[in-house]
DNA sequence: CAAATTACCTATTGACATGGTAGGTAATTC
DNA sequence: GAATTACCTACCATGTCAATAGGTAATTTG
């Protein structure tokens, strides 16, 4: 599987950010009721995105997270690499990889990195934006 | 990561396969020297190209393995679906999963039934002979 | 001030997949 | 009959995934 829960659950909590964006700050807890999934969870999961300024998050009463930047300034692609650490398909193209030796000499390497490039460009066609406007009735038409 | 060394061992060994066609039937012994990887881990990945008629072998001295079809019509997308599973990018798409049951509600199931398609679509794009024809030294300009 | 609420932090755990290894048996050829 | 090959099953070490557990720090409200 590449896409594990992080870089999934994510996508979900600002999704569900965007839409109660109005609200003002959203407590995680009633992200986390609302999505189904564990706090404790996506209380490990949402750290990443603070840090590189996508949510910001408020303690106390009356706190919780909120949208930095707009849906449509958020691509799916940055999310993702965020969550997940990279898109790679295979470990020969993955960020922590030591370098294969066979690379220069590998017939297959060409198309990992072919399709690595066709991943990254396909989640960063779309944004947060393009996600929201999706209607889920749709999904009965696949 | 999406594509084990099961997928990409058994492209290795179905183009080693083809470039020594000539030689008739080729034991797993070879491939594995001339590819660098374990005869045994080889042998485990084989069994399944095998059932499918990707390949047939023959025992005893003198045997090994061939290719039953041409390259031309070995299609990438189905060797890897044999040896992967399936190559579902998200869980919920996977084969073996039990259905979601977000999945009518769900705001990104949608991407991911269009990103799966993505992904099949290239591979079944692709066949051993456009990677036969491959140049490795292509590599080198990426 | 005290209680409640929230984000934030670190350690631990069970289950499972990955990437092998080990040790054989069956078939075929020389 | 010896060598060679495919074929088969069991086992294992390691790492990742998906959480859970148990707190502390900051902030608001009564």
């Amino acid at each position: 599987m590449m896409i594990s829960t992080r870089g999934r659950y994510a996508l979900r909590v600002l999704l569900d950010l965007a839409e109660h964006a109005k609200e003002g700050f959203v407590p995680m807890k009633d992200v986390a009721k609302r999505q189904g999934i564990s706090l404790k969870y996506l209380e490990r999961i949402i750290p990443v995105l603070v840090k590189h300024g996508i949510v910001d998050g408020v303690q106390g009463k009356g706190g919780g997270y909120r949208l930095v930047k707009e849906p449509e300034e958020l691509k799916i692609g940055d999310i993702l690499r965020l969550t997940e650490g990279d898109l790679a398909p295979v470990a020969c193209l993955a960020c922590d990889a030591t370098p294969c030796e066979r690379e220069y000499e590998c017939r297959t390497y060409p198309m990992w990195v072919e399709f690595y490039r066709v991943i990254n460009e396909f989640f960063d066609s779309k944004t947060l934006a393009d996600i929201i406007r999706t209607d889920p009735a749709d999904n009965y038409s696949i």
